[in-house]
DNA sequence: AATCCGACATACC
DNA sequence: GGTATGTCGGATT
């Protein structure tokens, strides 16, 4: 369960009638507790209470009292020796009344009517064995709301089908937006009575839900006139006490989908939550899976992100204010100076969604502000920093609804937090915070005309929810001398999974610069739009994909990016962007700064801590840019790597070593088709499986094996079934791999395409010539030993993990990017026969330990003594072949690859006869 | 004709 | 239910 079912469970828990012997239990369960868990604490089979009450172990002790006993029950629980026996977490007592519980470990209690207990449902999620607690406690009042919202939007479309086609869903989400600012309107004074909308509604609105809809449509109504045209509007009473709120929010249709008294009663629910604690940061992102069916899924799941998100503003430019207030000490002049130049300072969110990042820049810069006006003596000082100044671009009309809000909402608590609660309510209304939220295709929009170069005037966009043109000298001041930050998390989106339009922005931005572009993950566009205009002097950091600075895109978007002008000036390479819970996307990625500017100061951050140096390159390591590319051949003359082969059989031509063994049994005949066959999995843990190898001439009598013909058929069903043609022309052949790249006659070495990252050395290994290398391997057939101990060497390890793609962080192995490309001297003949000894003395190392597989031996923790040894000699061959030592560390052995890999690549020796010469 | 990638996928404790 | 670590086949060149 995640957190917003378990919020969902203990509110209606709350507001069915007490029943003292099921409440324990509907509680334990609405935390998840599976029906069988239940049962036996019913049973008593696993309740280890000692005052009649239920104690489930390492949980919670929880009793059910007499009315009025509440507090002493709970006393009772706490001092209770099972209590500590079974090591609960917390204790609860309840009369149904009153409810109190204590979380045992910090000593943290809860006292509230008994309806009310769900208020404090983050109190008790470590129940739920969520882990991040903290994040998700601080912001449980966005859970509450989120999880009532997501009910009522889902209730309304029911009602309203017709609001949920795609030509009204913007209709839609602009009316849930006004919703959730009258929300939090009516419960911070800014409406003129606290409750106000809500009460409104419960008052005048029949019990069926009948006239929800008109009554709000008429507050709607008066919520966009000006005070001076409240009387030719005729308003009654009720709506007449709505303040004009305008500000694009409540201009344009006042229509309002109808309400059954279902929605009605959700909507009043919704209404009585507090607003006021509505957190800006993560509420939005949290809101927008409301209105998305595709993120509905991962409702409740965006709580995590906020110093992920700072990982990118802060070494963007905040780091840089905060050094600059700091310097600036008690200095009138320099804090005034700071404050005039954050006043002009731009952020710029081409992928806002619902405007995190331009909320949590505008809170932190906030408090930069209020530091300088506390120094200055002028902390009543009306903020100097315009909402305008954040800006941003977003594709879905809710999120760029939401973010809006989002501002308005962040500027709103700031206004009271640094100045008050009675100067924030002075200059609220009517919303004068202008649309800078441009809903719209980021890649296909002129980013000049959002956030135009300073000193230059603005060029307006068309938005149909902007109905007052903008204060054009006011934009243009502001614009003045001042500074543009470019910042998001834009979509990822891999090569092969981007739609046709998806392929056409790419088209639009990268074929004049390259004919790879089609290889390009989504992301890379916006790398593509920001070097059309870093000239102008912005900065910009995005979190990306960590793919964007690995394998191909290292070689094709990063050359355009530095041919542009454009350079790394920090990065914070390869981090989880997780939200800790289940169901929720998870990938690694990487923060990369980008400016045109060549005086920067430029960094690396890993773990927190910062690492200046002189230049990043396309690895996102220290270094000068390198011209890497793919290459189809050696460039040291090496022999020809090859891909394993690939089946596209749907798992028909595979089988388990139980299948094979079963097959083999059945049908004597059936051996002479079975082969081993060797992926990533089979060389690194061993494990067996066959595939069917089937010459075209002997299709027909393996054909009358009917197990046999049974799987062809299935090939040939799945292939046909294919979206890709290629596959769907092969369903005729089913006998055959799709791929047939090559087999030994004598041996092979073949390496894992994919293997962990926290191996010392890369998995090789020797196979004999009767087994199949699949796709998920690389093969040298009948190459010479001493091959084997280049590819086990820690050269080459670093040189494939620096070059290669990755998945994740694992290492992904290639030959076009990693063997083809590795540099490698000349060698001597005694070279060669020093390095087939150092390949022979490996795999005697590892036999010796027979029969331990590849991932025990390789096990970083517990690498054999006599194997580590075995490396280390042929390291120390191999290296000497370099600069005639061992190279002191990583760092090193990189610098002198790509030194060498410099020199080779424009050279690009290849020899086919000595290339492909064998063993 | 041959290969790189996955806002991943899944088997494991 | 986190952590560890590698499948599979489409879209590409």
């Amino acid at each position: 369960m995640n957190a917003v079912e378990i919020e969902e469970a203990i509110s209606e828990l709350a507001e069915q009638e007490f029943d003292a012997q099921a409440f324990p239990y509907a509680f334990l369960e609405a935390f998840g507790n599976k029906a069988t868990t239940i049962q036996r604490l019913k049973s008593g089979a696993t309740n280890k209470s000692d005052l009649d009450g239920v104690l489930q172990t390492n949980n919670i002790h929880i009793k059910v009292c007499p009315v009025g006993e509440v507090t002493q029950t709970l006393i009772a629980l706490k001092e209770s020796p099972a209590t500590a026996r079974a090591k609960a977490k917390f204790v609860l007592s309840t009369d149904g009344v009153d409810f109190e519980a204590e979380d045992l470990t910090s000593g943290e209690n809860v006292a509230c009517p008994f309806t009310e207990f769900p208020d404090h449902f983050g109190f008790f999620l470590p129940l739920a064995g969520i882990t991040t607690v903290q994040q998700i406690r601080e912001n449980a009042f966005d859970i509450r709301a989120t999880s009532k919202l997501n009910k009522l939007y889902v209730e309304l479309l029911k009602d309203n089908p017709d609001w949920g086609t795609s030509a009204r869903r913007p209709e839609m989400n602009h009316f849930m937006a006004r919703l959730i600012f009258c929300f939090f309107a009516e419960d911070t004074d800014i409406f003129d009575g606290s409750g106000l909308f809500t009460n409104t509604i419960d008052q005048m609105s029949e019990r069926d839900g009948s006239n929800t809809a008109a009554i709000i449509s008429e507050i709607f109504r008066a919520m966009n006139t000006k005070s001076s045209d409240r009387v030719a509007g005729n308003f009654r009473n009720w709506a007449d006490k709505f303040p004009y709120v305008n500000g694009g929010l409540f201009s344009g249709s006042t229509e309002v989908p109808n309400f059954s008294k279902i929605a009605r009663s959700y909507l009043i629910h919704i209404g009585n939550l507090d607003w006021k604690r509505i957190n800006p940061d993560i509420f939005g992102s949290m809101i927008q899976a409301v209105a998305d069916d595709d993120e509905r899924g991962a409702l409740g799941m965006h709580y995590t992100s906020v110093p992920n998100i700072l990982k990118v503003l802060n070494p963007l430019f905040l780091d840089d204010l905060r050094e600059k207030l700091e310097e600036a000490g008690d200095n009138s002049r320099k804090l005034l100076n700071l404050r005039n130049r954050m006043a002009r300072i731009r952020v710029f969110d081409p992928a806002c969604g619902s405007g995190n990042f331009l909320v949590i820049a505008y809170k932190e810069m906030r408090a930069i502000e209020a530091e300088i006006n506390r120094r200055r003596g002028e902390p009543d000082r009306r903020t100097d920093i315009p909402l305008t100044n954040f800006r941003g671009i977003e594709l879905r009309d809710f999120p760029a609804e939401i973010a809006r809000l989002a501002l308005i909402i962040a500027e709103f608590q700031c206004d009271v937090l640094y100045r008050g609660q009675k100067e924030a309510l002075a200059e609220f209304l009517p919303l004068d915070a202008m649309n800078w939220i441009t809903c719209g295709n980021a890649l296909r929009l002129d980013w000049l005309s959002i956030c135009p170069p300073t000193g230059t005037g603005v060029k307006l966009h068309s938005d149909d929810l902007l109905e007052t043109p903008l204060d054009q000298a006011q934009i243009d001041f502001e614009n003045e001398g001042g500074e543009t930050y470019i910042c998001g998390n834009p979509p990822y989106l891999g090569y092969n999974k981007q739609s046709s339009s998806q392929k056409a922005d790419l088209e639009a931005i990268f074929s004049s610069k390259t004919k790879n572009w089609r290889s390009l993950d989504y992301i890379s566009g916006w790398f593509g739009k920001f070097i059309e205009i870093s000239h102008y002097g912005f900065d910009a950091a995005f979190v990306a994909t960590n793919s964007v600075c690995q394998g191909e895109h290292a070689a094709i978007l990063w050359s355009i990016i530095f041919n542009s002008g454009t350079s790394i000036f920090f990065a914070v390479p390869d981090f989880r962007w997780a939200n800790n819970a289940s169901n929720n996307a998870v990938v690694t990625v990487s923060v990369i700064g980008l400016s045109a500017k060549d005086d920067h100061s430029r960094a690396i951050y890993t773990d927190d801590l910062k690492r200046n140096v002189s230049c990043i390159n396309q690895y996102l390591i220290e270094g000068a840019p390198v011209p890497m590319a793919a290459a189809s051949r050696s460039i040291s003359g090496l022999p020809h790597m090859l891909l394993g082969n690939m089946p596209k059989d749907g798992g028909n031509l595979i089988l388990s070593s139980d299948e094979a063994a079963e097959l083999r049994r059945d049908f004597e005949d059936a051996e002479q088709y079975l082969y081993g066959f060797f992926g990533s999995q089979e060389l690194i843990n061993g494990t067996l499986r066959y595939c069917l190898w089937i010459g075209d001439e002997d299709v027909e009598i393996a054909r009358s094996i009917p197990p046999i013909a049974q799987r062809l058929a299935g090939v040939a069903n799945m292939r046909l079934a294919s979206p890709a043609k290629s596959t769907r022309d092969f369903a005729d052949r089913p006998h055959r791999f799709k791929q047939i790249q090559g087999t030994a006659t004598q041996y092979t070495i073949a390496v894992p395409s994919v293997s962990s990252e926290r191996r010392e050395f890369l998995p090789v290994d020797l196979l004999s010539s009767t087994n199949i290398v699949s796709s998920l391997a690389f093969a040298l057939y009948d190459a010479p030993l001493w091959n084997l101990a280049l590819i086990a060497s820690r050269l080459h390890l670093v040189w494939v993990a620096t070059v290669c793609g990755k998945l994740e962080t694992r290492y992904r192995y290639s030959n076009t990017l990693g063997w083809n490309t590795f540099p490698l001297p000349t060698l001597t003949d005694k070279n060669r026969t020093d390095l087939t000894r150092c390949a022979e003395d490996i795999l005697l190392a590892r036999e010796a330990h027979f029969p331990a597989t590849i991932a025990d031996l390789y096990d970083p923790e517990h690498m054999p003594e006599d194997l580590r040894a075995a490396h280390d000699r042929s390291d120390e061959v191999l290296e000497r072949i370099y600069i005639g030592r061992r190279f002191r560390n990583d760092t090193e052995r990189m610098e002198k690859l790509f030194e060498l890999y410099t020199q080779m690549s424009s050279a690009a020796p290849i020899n086919k006869t000595t290339s492909q010469k064998k063993a």
